[in-house]
DNA sequence: ATCGCAATTGACACATGTGTCAATTGTTTT
DNA sequence: AAAACAATTGACACATGTGTCAATTGCGAT
């Protein structure tokens, strides 16, 4: 009968940056504050300040944790060998359903976030920018006008934002069996059998 | 040099809402204060007192002023009468372009707000639910299948949703000339010259 | 002019949040 | 085991926010 109850464990800089980013995601960056931060990973509030210089220093980490998990992934997805523009889409169509490879809730908090922060706001715009340049390079690549392009590449990334801000939730194999028919509005061609059968068989392994 | 300066004119329960929603659309719920509304309003924080009950009475006020403002204008322009599903679609292009028929920061704001309050997000579901189903009806009336319909609908809201959760910024004429094509692909057919034209003329006037 | 109600006010009590600092506790390293 | 460093702590000073209340002010009807 020495030791009775919680010795306390030692803190983290990742242990207040993983609750951060939570926070954040679930309720939003007015919610992330050093007091129920400090609640929520059992220590004091104090000693926050030992990891981070300031609230500022915490927002600032989170924004680059963002960026490292989030950039550059709907690129490289868009630049994934393809012979036909839907296969292409199908690639694209990956992000949207593994959660490995995009955050889609995270993206979602940074973007509300980014409402009330110019700063972040910019660094924001510019990765939208690059998304659907990526996007609209794919369909220019695949033969499409720069008109066409234009509007089908803001068609599939408005389509993908507006269904993440929409927090939808929907059955997910009914969702699996839409993606054929959403490829085939984006690119205004129905996509083959085969097409359809390799992006299928990648989403229902494991 | 009786009186001064500024006898600070009378308050009224408008006066506050209109200062609360122009915070919401601008800032965020969370920046939905007492205090920072009584100074943008120039009147006694206390005086809040004698138009609400509390805090909560005013964010009620505000829901309510949304509802009454954005419900049924999108089903009105579905609704609206139409030879073609072009037609139809132009007619609720509307909304995107007119913000005398919806308030596109207004239901951002709303959204982001739903996120972090369940009963809000239950009456938003409710819209969003309203919106695509009578798209969906639309696609219906007009021969697509129930699947087909499905997807159309539900590409049109996203992409909407998702242009105004991005707040793009774009050259009205720009913008304008594009959206017979977002018609083309929600429809997937080429509207005529004069499906084009007068959609055009409704929005060249005045 | 004065009575009565509508509207406003400052003082009070309280809650939650930030950030600094000197003192202390734990853990290594020598 | 002692010195050196890493990590934690409570007390302090301050800021911003909510809501209540008893007084007071302003204004319109009689």
């Amino acid at each position: 009968m020495s030791k009775p109850a919680s010795p306390r464990p030692r803190g983290s800089r990742d242990l207040w940056l993983d609750a951060a980013l939570d926070l954040l995601v679930s309720s939003g960056i007015d919610a992330v504050k050093i007091m129920p931060l400090a609640r929520a990973v059992d220590q004091t509030r104090t000693g926050f300040y030992w990891y981070f210089k300031d609230l500022g220093a915490l927002h600032d980490a989170m924004v680059e944790t963002w960026e490292a998990r989030n950039t550059g992934q709907i690129q490289a997805r868009c630049e994934a060998p393809a012979q036909t523009i839907n296969t292409a889409l199908f690639n694209l169509m990956d992000c949207w359903l593994d959660p490995a490879l995009f955050d889609a809730r995270l993206d979602l908090a940074i973007r509300n976030w980014a409402r009330n922060d110019t700063t972040l706001a910019a660094r924001l715009d510019a990765a939208d920018n690059a998304r659907i340049a990526a996007v609209h390079d794919m369909f220019l690549h695949f033969g499409y006008s720069r008109e066409q392009a234009d509007v089908r590449s803001l068609t599939t990334i408005y389509t993908q934002v507006g269904y993440i801000s929409m927090e939808v939730e929907e059955d997910p194999v009914a969702r699996l069996n839409r993606v054929p028919h959403y490829v085939e509005m984006f690119s205004g061609q129905p996509p083959t059998q085969a097409e359809i059968a390799a992006f299928m068989a990648r989403h229902t392994s494991g």
